[in-house]
DNA sequence: TGTACATCAGTGAACGCGCGTTCACTGATGTAC
DNA sequence: TGTACATCAGTGAACGCGCGTTCACTGATGTAC
């Protein structure tokens, strides 16, 4: 049943990419290996020749997810966008497809260094990015803006956790629309 | 060996408190039964005399969790107190005794209705009380003063993840001291 | 280009361990008289 | 107050299932000549 080098690196590409949509869905230890694989359409015993263990498929996943964010984010034309796309009701029902940090936040905490690491490198990147869009809109050259970028980047991961674990729609409609309207989605660029 | 029953009401206590610990510290599927019985120091099959599954003890021990944390910032004197001890280092490093949401978030919103049920009234009541002093810090009656207050509980419990999944302490600690800057820690109230 | 052989991606059964749950049993507590 | 019996919190072994991991095997792909 050997395929295609093409094939077979194919197969490696979608089994990290089911694994980071469920792991962000269900955690770490809520999908199984055979969950994942069965999902791509193979057999688990598969596995063990593309990766080592679950955690280094949890180490890779997580990457490709933080890459796509990160791809993502710089996509927006403005803070103003990102803010609204980062905080629409469209994102909070995305678990598995939307920001690794709010939907797995607390585990990654508890991960191994590989995927920390991984994690500062996203965070610092983002931090750059917004501290960039908020100098240029206070002004060149803003002291506070690096402040403000952090400020803003705990503030949308904060409201989209809120959003995503309260129970009433409503409010978590709420939580969205103030986030927005005090991170800068609301307002002019 | 059957014990007093006072010893028993006790000995079920401690296994919910222990429980909260916990399953901040490794996440609901990273304890097991035997390790919260055994850090109680019971033995494992006792567990069933005081609840009727695991499901049902993390129901309780997230909601005994809110409600210390409750309990913890209603005895802030004023806006400044609360987030100058919800950004400080010490909360950070002790994941165990913590915010339950900053923990748990993202376990939460995959957990039953219970859970959800209960975490959604502490969000409430907190979001309540941070609108009350912020509206006494604007003056009476002010209409910003909700969307104010879900901004910051957003602030606050964004920056405690991220300043925990961060590898590197200065950029966790930068982390921490912008926030509290931002959400008015370092103002006069 | 065609043939023979080596490689190796994927299969599916099996292993082993952890963990939630059950159960027969113990013996001190609680209660009825 | 004292005695006899019922209750039941806690014990420790056992069960069963899920899941990560291993392994012998298959058969198409890749390669050497």
């Amino acid at each position: 049943m050997r395929v295609t080098r093409e094939k077979a690196a194919e197969n490696r590409e979608r089994i990290v990419t089911t694994a980071a949509k469920l792991f962000r869905e269900k955690g770490f230890d809520g999908v199984g290996l055979d969950a994942i694989m069965a999902e791509v359409g193979l057999t688990h015993g598969g596995f063990y020749r593309h990766f080592r263990s679950k955690d280094e498929l949890a180490a890779e996943a997580i990457a490709r997810g933080l890459a796509a964010s990160a791809e993502k984010q710089a996509a927006h034309a403005s803070l103003q966008d990102l803010v609204c796309a980062y905080l629409s009701p469209a994102h909070r029902d995305d678990l598995g497809g939307g920001c690794v940090v709010a939907a797995l936040g607390g585990d990654i905490a508890r991960q191994g260094d590989g995927v920390r690491r991984g994690l500062t490198a996203y965070v610092r990147e983002q931090l750059d990015r917004l501290a960039r869009w908020l100098a240029g809109r206070n002004g060149k050259r803003d002291p506070a803006a690096r402040e403000q970028a952090i400020a803003t980047l705990a503030g949308l991961v904060g409201a989209l956790v809120l959003a995503r674990a309260v129970d009433d729609p409503a409010l978590s409609d709420e939580i969205l629309a103030a986030a927005r309207a005090a991170y800068g989605g609301a307002e002019g660029s």
